[in-house]
DNA sequence: TGTAATGTTTACCAGTCGGTCAAATTATCC
DNA sequence: GGATAATTTGACCGACTGGTAAACATTACA
């Protein structure tokens, strides 16, 4: 007899890997989209070409797949903050964040609306990664965003605060897209919104964030 | 014989405008937190407390529910945008929408939630709202603000830009609300959040769009 | 108070949901 | 090439989905 799961075999098949990622891959285009609850196993089928018992043949339940997904595009979602460095120039270092999420937001649209879909219904799946991967890493970047005000580089500014807001703008180009071309049009929403909203983005937390003379 | 549902009739009975209302908040309930795929009617006619059937002869379908609460709510969420006053003074002006949408995303973020929703799933429901009266509106008031600009008033900046970014940070209190309390932890996270958010947001932009000495 | 209109419920339907199972097919390796 | 393990499929299950039909209960109003 077989080992009734691939999932649980010790070697990985050429077939085990294409057939995960092209699963997670349409798993991506649907969960993305719909949510954990709107999305179904039938949805994520026709869009991997596969039947849905195969699927099931890989990923045990729906929410082994959804869990799988998060935590393939978990870490790289971190990334740009990750690079975020305490020895760097704080104002290039912002910026260059900034374009970096601003750059994730156009070109991986999917992966930031998958978590928003999870965080808006109440993050039921991912809710220790917030409390505890993201938190540390928050944490020790407001740090050094405090140390920069402290040290007079930057205006003080609640740093937290500070990572929300660029957070959410950025973000707001990808989980929100349909809205931003509603509202811009044909004329302004074209290709251009990107570096519109990058251009805008850098002028208002730059200037926003720059040391004020005492007055 | 009776007409055969409550939403044909002329007249309003008292009975129509306390169950319809009873069914409203239940959905909004229900829709805000799992999307239109994601919440099914026997969720809100629980919460509602009545049978389902009975939700069906006020809304004759899912979909009718969903439109009367998009409906319903719309207008008065667009109401801080739509209270933007050109003759105002720019700083107050933009400070005070600031603190409006933030308030709003503290007493009601199901609403909030609502939309988020729907917008992230592609806005399949509310395409001419937002192509229509929302775009009007903020065409206009991006008008105001490029104005200003010109005026030397603020710094020259694409009003566009300006208003997505003041939405999605603001609404991100509400959207995002679990992470918010994730990454903040139980410290930071009690009540102040929103109060240290305004004011570091009010900070952030006024300072942002003030107009820099030509250097 | 009677009666017609309004409101509510029980029972139900057809389609979809996540998931199982056993049989059939294909790849692997000696 | 054949045995064996890995993969794929069709048929199926019980629970749930949006929605209906008709009997039943309640209200409003002359």
């Amino acid at each position: 007899m077989a080992i009734p799961r691939a999932a649980k075999t010790q070697r990985r098949t050429r077939i085990q890997e294409e057939k995960e990622e092209k699963i997670l891959e349409a798993a991506l285009d649907v969960f993305s989209v719909s949510g954990f609850r709107g999305s179904t196993i039938d949805q994520i089928a026709d869009v991997a070409g596969m039947s849905k018992p195969n699927l099931l043949y890989y990923f045990r339940t729906k929410e082994a797949m959804h869990r799988a997904l998060i935590d393939r595009v978990l870490y790289t979602w971190l990334e740009p903050l990750r690079a975020f460095d305490a020895n760097g120039n704080p104002e290039s270092e912002i910026r260059s964040y900034i374009r970096r999420k601003l750059e994730m937001a156009r070109d991986f649209p999917r992966e930031s609306r998958l978590f928003a879909n999870e965080v808006l219904q109440g993050a039921p799946h991912i809710e220790d990664e917030l409390k505890g991967p993201l938190k540390d890493l928050v944490d020790e970047k407001a740090g050094v965003i405090k140390a920069w005000a402290k040290a007079g580089k930057i205006a003080k500014c609640d740093p937290y605060h500070l990572i929300f807001s660029i957070w959410s703008t950025t973000q707001h180009y990808a989980d929100f897209d349909v809205q931003v071309l509603a509202v811009l049009g044909q004329e302004h929403g074209g290709g251009g919104r990107f570096e519109d909203a990058a251009r805008f983005l850098e002028q208002l937390f730059i200037d926003g964030l720059r040391v004020k003379p005492a007055s």
